[in-house]
DNA sequence: GTTATCGGCCGGACGGGTTA
DNA sequence: TAACCCGTCCGGCCGATAAC
């Protein structure tokens, strides 16, 4: 097919999304969305939420290619491969937060093999994250319920959607790039020993109190096969979603921001350092 | 100091789809 | 058709805190 424009239903301008996502922002529930009745039509399974959002609201067919769901016209006319996300929060009883993120989020595995010879930039990782559209549900218990049946996910009312192109944010993709050359790191590490097979369940363990953004699940494993994962900290999903809910309908409303510009742990370390030894000399005067 | 309770996080199970 | 891949979901452990 090379050569060819394959037939797709994915490509939208960036109007056509926010037209098609007012219904997300008029609190309805996802069988109220369910246009095509996927729910009852589909078996249940795993992301049936983002089944709902692709063919319900968005029209496309069912397809599980392993390719960016979404293809977003530019204003220089090219399209930019844009990952649809769905993600649920909860009731939180923290102070002055109605809502929390409920999981971690999932991207694309640590790809061992691949991983060591691939350029930040041009990673699978860095593709999966570059550009991104999340949809916020209300993961919503009843009395009692500490897990909400698929059967029941019809009555989760849908919170929003938000534009997140991390790509474009030099200070938080430094940090991105740090996490993931730390991952890199550690499996060329491994690989250098005698026994590559030994390190790779340690690679979590081994590196996540150095980790800002991301963590890695679940270890890995031969048998039964597991391969680890990147996945977004809980923290920063919550993070993303508190400056999404903070800000809807009014103007917009940045969060604190670290005056200083802060990359990594050892980064903070050292600027904690220098921050001690000033003080320490300041009473010692 | 010791035990009970709670909540967050780690990491692995599940299961559908894809690939060899 | 079996192994593999991957996104979602969730059990259970562990550390913090409360209660004794």
């Amino acid at each position: 097919m090379e050569g060819y424009m394959e037939f797709h239903d994915k490509y939208f301008t960036k109007e056509e999304l926010e037209k098609k996502f007012e219904i997300l922002e008029r609190d309805k529930t996802f069988g109220e969305i369910d246009a095509k009745d996927v729910f009852h039509k589909q078996t249940p399974a795993k992301g049936i939420l983002g089944c709902v959002i692709e063919q319900s609201v968005l029209g496309m067919k069912q397809n599980s290619l392993q390719e960016a769901d979404l293809e977003i016209l530019q204003k220089n006319g090219k399209y930019k491969a844009t990952e649809l996300k769905v993600t649920g929060v909860q009731p939180s009883n923290k102070e002055g937060c109605k809502y929390e993120a409920k999981e971690p989020m999932s991207l694309t595995a640590v790809s061992i093999g691949t991983i060591e010879t691939e350029e930040f930039i041009e990673s699978h990782f860095y593709n999966k994250i570059a550009h991104m559209l999340w949809v916020f549900y209300l993961y919503d218990r009843k009395q009692g319920q500490k897990v909400v049946p698929y059967s029941e996910y019809e009555r989760f009312p849908a919170l929003g959607y938000k534009f997140l192109d991390i790509a474009d944010d030099e200070a938080e993709l430094t940090k991105f790039k740090n996490d993931w050359l730390l991952t890199q790191q550690y499996i060329i590490a491994a690989n250098k020993s005698d026994k590559p097979e030994e390190l790779y369940p340690l690679l979590h363990t081994s590196i996540k109190d150095r980790l800002f953004y991301i963590d890695i699940a679940p270890r890995y494993k031969v048998f039964p096969k597991q391969t680890p994962r990147f996945r977004l900290k809980k923290s920063y999903v919550d993070t993303i979603f508190q400056e999404y809910f903070n800000s809807k309908g009014k103007k917009k409303k940045q969060l604190e921001k670290l005056p200083i510009d802060i990359n990594s742990f050892d980064e903070l370390e050292n600027k904690l350092r220098e921050l001690t030894f000033l003080y320490k000399n300041l009473l010692n005067f």
